[in-house]
DNA sequence: CGGTAATTCGTTTTT
DNA sequence: CGAATTACCG
């Protein structure tokens, strides 16, 4: 690969990026500059014109799906991926060094990962066996505590050395009863992953020389977003004189409240004084208007490290607002205006829902039902959070490592088979006094004791010692179907024999599938790795994101956070619920860097956008049950006029609402019941013409369900076949 | 012990 | 309002 092929299409300032290989270099990449193209060209200049060995780089993202992106690129230019290049995000980065590391620290390499829901776990087990009652201290509250420090950087054997757990005794007292907990199940939380590697190369001098004297080039995606731990990790690796790159633009830094600090990286050039800058100011991607607005809003933040964005997008729609009366309204409008986008040409993939918590989700996924109109949702419940498959996972997790307690306590009675609370209570007591695991605790329960019970908990565990029988050689697919099977979760759940039932065992299918998946990409290297492929898949969902799995689909309205939209771009945005207490966050509101950091986020939602922009508003919005008054979130005010474009529904102000000025009428609130029409019973005879707000006139062809769940089969005249809700869609009969 | 009824509780954003 | 945890009875 040539020098002009690998710098063919970029401009001066993200050649200059690329060709400056030696000393730190700060790129500060505003949105949809390019960054990810730098990064990989980068890569490949390094590798290709420069003669560095790929096992000297080292790239580090947040995401694995920015990191297959890159990886994907990488690929393209070097036509294949080099082994010895290490290209991950930061937490799998650490989990591979641990691997082989962790023994210096004293602890196991057999580790396994406890997300949130286990660390929760252990805090409330922790509080269980100091009798504390979590009325009064809140489990959740201290686990966040706990991850605040780790992400500072501060071990509990730090207390006695620095004044960073400031007074706060006790919680951090149960820090250390927290640690020493997870030692003891062998398991390490997310925040571990990083403090310990950290700690690993502040302990042990000659394995940081190593990887130190490896990696001479290192590249940081998002620099923005590193906290403290991170901050130390990337210092420490890159040494004094590092060829250091990092990536980032301080406007879109949105994970203060994660640790992040965004000094990192202002103050890069203090760090490296003989650092060289390149600025990437021309966004490729979004056009003037969805720019310069966007741009206006975030100059409004102190402090900022001035940057002029531009496109040559100079033409485009301008930005669309709209007013909505409630949350109903909102969606309905943004649904019948992707509607009308779709009419226009535009794939339904084109277009993206963004909102600032994610359970504003539920309305506009309402409203799409109605229309069957295939969504996404990114985020919320994640796939690997699903309790159907975190048992399973669980089972898989308990199989390699009989310490994981979590696991044990999630599986025991699941599906039920008689070991209840009592036993387990009985057990762990036991396990807490003698400084046994769960399932030692159990068993020596078990063996102790006679009775029912105890003979369900022998027959228990020796099952699961029988299962781990093949675990180290099998495919992890195979093990994963041998537990769905004997285990007795798929015949619990067959034997259900409900709607949600169904969906689990989907689920559930759907994870043997991924682990198949899992078992074919890997299947050359699995035999040559010292470690067992259920292990290595074990690491890799315990690291997934739901982002990461997001595929976009030509077919899908995208629906996510704003948080999660960071990265990605689509054609059409609706960046909704736009009103103060929501964007910006109640939470946020009362301090400046609260303030200023959800303005950064607006940032980050408005330039997600290529051609339009949508804002929208609800006056009232449905919270907790009762009705709550919103008004219009200040950063719309700060989109200077010459950019927006205020916009009132034609469709929502007729018909559907009798004709009433629902805006200036004077108080006719809307009211949220829904028309029963055609009629109440359901039953609607087929071969009815009908007439649909959006889709126009059409026949009902079938009727499948009953009450309120009837659904209609109805060819449309003008957009063809459709599945409708009797309860939702609004249908008048001619 | 296990299922159902009652009650409580909450909302930020996530690797 | 709805999910999730707890209380209670069979």
């Amino acid at each position: 690969m040539s020098v002009e092929s690998i710098l063919e299409g970029l401009n001066p300032e993200q050649t200059r990026a690329v060709k400056t290989t030696e000393g730190p270099l700060l790129v500060l990449a505003g949105a949809g500059s390019g960054k990810t193209r730098v990064l990989t060209s980068r890569i490949a200049y390094l590798i290709e014109v420069c003669g560095i060995p790929a096992e000297s780089i080292l790239a580090v993202t947040f995401t694995n799906k920015a990191a297959g992106e890159m990886r994907e690129r990488v690929e393209k230019h070097l036509g294949g991926e080099p082994r010895e290049l290490w290209l991950g995000t930061f937490h799998s980065v650490c989990v591979r060094i641990l691997r082989r590391e962790i023994g210096h620290l004293g602890r196991s390499r057999g580790f396994v990962i406890y997300d949130e829901g286990d660390s929760l776990g252990v805090v409330k087990e922790l509080l269980k066996r100091r009798s504390l009652d979590p009325k009064v201290h809140d489990p959740k509250r201290i686990r966040w505590r706990i991850d605040q420090w780790k992400n500072a950087g501060w071990l509990p054997s730090h207390l006695a050395q620095e004044s960073g757990f400031g007074g706060d005794e006790l919680n951090a007292d149960l820090y250390a009863g927290y640690q020493k907990l997870l030692a003891d199940s062998n398991a390490l939380d997310f925040g571990d992953l990083l403090l310990l590697t950290v700690e690993l190369f502040r302990r042990t001098p000659k394995v940081l020389a190593h990887y130190r004297r490896r990696w001479q080039y290192i590249l940081v995606d998002e620099y923005q977003d590193t906290n403290r731990v991170q901050y130390d990790l990337v210092g420490l690796l890159a040494g004094e004189r590092a060829n250091l790159c990092v990536v980032g633009d301080p406007d879109q830094s949105i994970y203060a409240w994660r640790g992040a600090d965004i000094r990192n990286i202002l103050d890069f050039e203090r760090d490296h004084p003989e650092a060289a800058v390149v600025k990437l100011e021309q966004n490729y991607r979004s056009t003037q208007p969805i720019l310069s607005g966007a741009t206006a809003v975030v100059k409004n933040n102190a402090g900022r490290k001035d940057k002029e964005m531009f496109t040559e997008r100079s033409s485009g729609a301008k930005i669309a607002r709209f007013d909505a009366l409630n949350d109903r309204e909102e969606a309905q409008e943004v649904v019948r205006r992707i509607l009308s986008s779709v009419d226009g040409g535009a794939s339904f993939g084109a277009h993206a829902i963004l909102y600032r918590t994610n359970n504003q989700s539920r309305v506009f996924e309402e409203e799409l039902l109605k229309y069957d109109i295939a969504y996404t949702v990114v985020g919320g419940v994640r796939f690997y959070e699903r309790a159907e498959v975190k048992d399973a996972l669980a089972y898989l997790r308990l199989l390699v490592n009989p310490r994981d307690d979590q696991a044990l306590r999630r599986i025991v009675n699941r599906p039920a088979r008689g070991i209840g609370k009592t036993t387990l209570d009985r057990a762990s007591e036991r396990a807490a006094r003698g400084g046994l695991s769960l399932q030692e605790g159990l068993l020596e329960y078990a063996s102790e004791s006679g009775g029912r019970t105890a003979a369900k908990v022998r027959a228990f565990l020796e099952w699961i010692e029988a299962m781990r029988e093949g675990i180290k050689t099998d495919p992890v697919h195979e093990i994963a179907s041998r537990v769905l099977e004997e285990s007795g979760m798929r015949r619990a759940l067959e034997n259900e024999a409900t709607p949600e039932a169904e969906s689990r065992l989907g689920n559930l299918a759907e994870w043997v599938v991924g682990a198949e998946d899992f078992h074919l990409a890997n299947a050359e290297v699995l035999g040559s790795e010292e470690r067992s492929g259920l292990e290595i898949y074990l690491d890799q969902v315990a690291l997934i994101a739901d982002l990461d799995n997001y595929r976009e689909r030509a077919e899908c309205v995208s629906l996510m956070t704003v948080h999660s939209s960071k990265g990605l771009e689509f054609p059409h945005i609706f960046l909704v619920g736009m009103e103060e207490g929501i964007f910006p966050h109640a939470s946020a509101m009362s301090d400046e860097d609260g303030l200023e950091e959800e303005r950064r986020l607006c940032y980050v939602g408005m330039t997600r956008a290529m051609q339009t922009l949508t804002l929208t508003a609800a006056d009232e919005r449905r919270r907790f049950g009762s009705v709550n008054y919103q008004s219009p979130s200040r950063f719309l005010d700060e989109i200077p006029d010459e950019w927006l474009e205020e916009t009132t529904s034609e469709a929502g102000r007729r018909g559907r609402y009798g004709g009433r000025s629902v805006r200036s009428g004077g108080g006719s609130s809307l009211d949220y019941s829904y028309s029963q029409e055609p009629n109440e019973s359901g039953a609607v005879p087929e071969g009815q013409r009908v007439r649909h707000a959006v889709f126009g006139d059409g026949t009902i062809l079938q009727s499948v369900g009953s009450g309120t769940n009837t659904k209609l089969r109805i060819r449309f005249d003008r957009v063809g076949m459709k599945t409708i809700m009797v309860r939702y869609a609004n249908l008048d009969l001619i």
